[in-house]
DNA sequence: CCCTGATTCGC
DNA sequence: GCGAATCAGG
């Protein structure tokens, strides 16, 4: 859909009240992205939503590097791993189409649980090329070459050959969205 | 890691 | 004009 006039009044007005851009995008929905939020401020030029007085020296941030193409690059070393348990408190992210209110009584008892997982699979868990079938995580672990390798073998999600800590460090910020 | 805005450029 | 991809920062 493109901009219509309403849309574009909508915008502004968010954006002057300083909603981030993704919100913004997800309040005029319908597949707005948050780029294209972003792109039609600029073109707008409302980008500066608090400048008092400055000439800010824009960045050069002049593409010296190939836009597409390029580095299939390596796939996974066999060195890797770390990741602390760390718990995420709390997440009042995301606000979506509605401006939430905020609960009057929120008592957050939050307690963390040690919930320690993550990459160690015992080995009665470990699976062989073999063992695998489509709701084994696929990850491999160890030098492939070692008699020590083995795959996670964690229960993945319908279609994904990951489980899900996996698939995010396979995906990791690629794909996101589909075209 | 998640997120943010900023920029460039193919369409 | 549009916005995805990318960059740079928090």
């Amino acid at each position: 859909m493109g901009w219509t006039d309403e849309r574009v009044e909508l915008l502004k007005k968010l954006w002057m009240e300083g909603l981030s851009a993704s919100q913004i995008a997800g309040e005029l929905g319908d597949g707005v992205t948050r780029n294209a939020v972003i792109g039609k401020v600029h073109r707008l030029k409302l980008s500066a939503r608090a400048k008092p007085t400055s000439s800010a020296p824009r960045r050069s941030v002049q593409r010296t590097t190939p836009r597409r193409v390029a580095s299939p690059s390596s796939g996974m070393g066999s060195g890797m791993g770390m990741s602390k348990p760390r718990a995420s408190i709390m997440r009042t992210q995301t606000i979506g189409a509605t401006a939430l209110a905020a609960s009057p009584e929120m008592e957050t008892e939050v307690y963390v649980a040690p919930q320690v997982q993550e990459l160690f699979i015992p080995e009665d868990k470990r699976l062989s090329l073999l063992q695998l079938n489509e709701h084994t995580c696929k990850w491999p672990i160890g030098d492939p070459l070692s008699k020590d390798f083995y795959f996670c073998g964690q229960a993945s999600n319908e279609g994904i050959p990951y489980c899900e800590f996996h698939a995010r460090r396979a995906y990791h910020q690629m794909d996101k969205k589909k075209r």
